[in-house]
DNA sequence: GTACTTGTCGATACACTGTATCGCGCGGTG
DNA sequence: CACCGCGCGATACAGTGTATCGACAAGTAC
């Protein structure tokens, strides 16, 4: 076929440089903006302007997409003070914060090994400021202040999602939380949980993540101390 | 037509009688035999030999049967114990038996708003057993327990899930984990940790469950006390 | 400069998901 | 006997993760 008649090559956009650091990114801001769902390899892939088979070039599955996600909010988590107590706190407070930044953590944090590098110096940071307790200790001890964290966040978040999936705030969530709960209690069958639930004052989340908080570390110290 | 050729209607089978009850029995079933993964609409209901579609009679949602088979199983988490501090250990450990039984609750578990009536005779139980202790300390109290609980249950599951998914044993896991951590280590990077995953004694799962737990209830004792 | 190899990109395809729609056929009511 | 309503499930749709593969660009051998 003839150069005159054979049609010019259909102009191809310039293939968009890519990096799994870029990935990884633009992955977490569709998360932060609309939530996990919002992370699909098409979608990742279409806000890259790019097709969604490239990303197979740097990631082998979504499972180490989200890894590595994990991994880049690590780096927000970076505990400090003065004195084992201070640390754990510290690593508590930020991994909270962070969780509060970015709600999807909730969907991923203790659901996976965390054994990237950034989760590695993490925990590296705690381990250097632990050093003036056992040896022995120091995981145990870690490892329990996580947990701790890892539940409480993700019933506070838990809670903040429902009370957003009736689109309201949290007033008007407990209204109508309320009248359901009301009905039940009516029924006799939590006479307990309904005396706790009408008289206790209430604690909001700070509070209540910190007197928990404050109850381990008290534990902890007694351990230690032994 | 004349009935002769006709063709006869074609031998319906018998709609298979159902109730929600069953249908979450059934997914609870999929779901302890091969995952969360296991759980759709689809392969529930080809496993009770019925239309997808006839579940949408009995529930709304596909997370409306996640609420319920959460709600299930909360029937196994019932504390027991005479004062707070045994029935507050009873509630850990049942629900962590609950989750060894059931691991998918992993990824359930403080993910939603346990309200149902399950989970509030649950938190019955706890309230009633609860009564020594002041009002305004109940719930915050069971709460910290209940994140610790989850938080902790999340990390043995997924440390469990990781190992099968290597599709090996502890020992194995552990022997593929080591190079790569070895590596690392290498690096001069992480040295705190280095030495504490080299020269700690490592203990199992019911020991740091335990042990996490035990300090939690020595900082509430604390606490009360005062 | 020309042929061949290499490798990368994205279109296409597949099996699967949750759910909306809708037509068929059975039950009960006029 | 006609009708209506309703419960069922076939079909459909948009979306998912990922395998396959054809086409093109760049690099290499002669």
């Amino acid at each position: 076929m003839l150069v005159w008649e054979r049609p010019e090559p259909p102009n191809r956009p310039v293939p968009v440089p890519l990096s799994r650091d870029l990935i990884v990114r633009t992955a977490i801001r569709l998360a932060d903006a609309n939530g996990m769902d919002a992370v699909s390899l098409r979608k990742v892939a279409a806000a890259l302007d790019v097709g969604p088979m490239r990303l197979y070039g740097y990631i082998a599955t979504k499972e180490e997409l989200l890894d590595l996600m994990l991994d880049a909010v690590y780096a927000e988590i970076r505990p400090t003070g003065n004195g084992w107590r201070e640390v754990l706190r510290s690593l508590a407070e930020t991994t909270r914060n962070a969780a509060h930044g970015h709600e999807w953590l909730a969907d991923l944090l203790g659901g996976r090994p965390g054994l990237g590098p950034q989760a590695l110096a993490s925990g590296e940071s705690v381990m250097a400021a632990l050093d003036g307790i056992g040896v022995d200790d120091v995981m145990p001890v870690t490892t329990a202040v996580n947990a701790y964290v890892i539940g409480a966040v993700r019933g506070e978040i838990a809670k903040r999602r429902a009370e957003r999936a009736t689109g309201l705030d949290e007033r008007r969530w407990q209204v109508s939380l309320g009248p359901y709960l009301e009905r039940l209690f009516a029924t006799g069958k939590y006479p307990a949980l309904a005396t706790v639930v009408r008289d206790a004052v209430h604690l909001d989340a700070d509070e209540t993540f910190r007197l928990g908080l404050e109850c381990l570390l008290d534990g902890i110290e007694a351990r230690l101390a032994k």
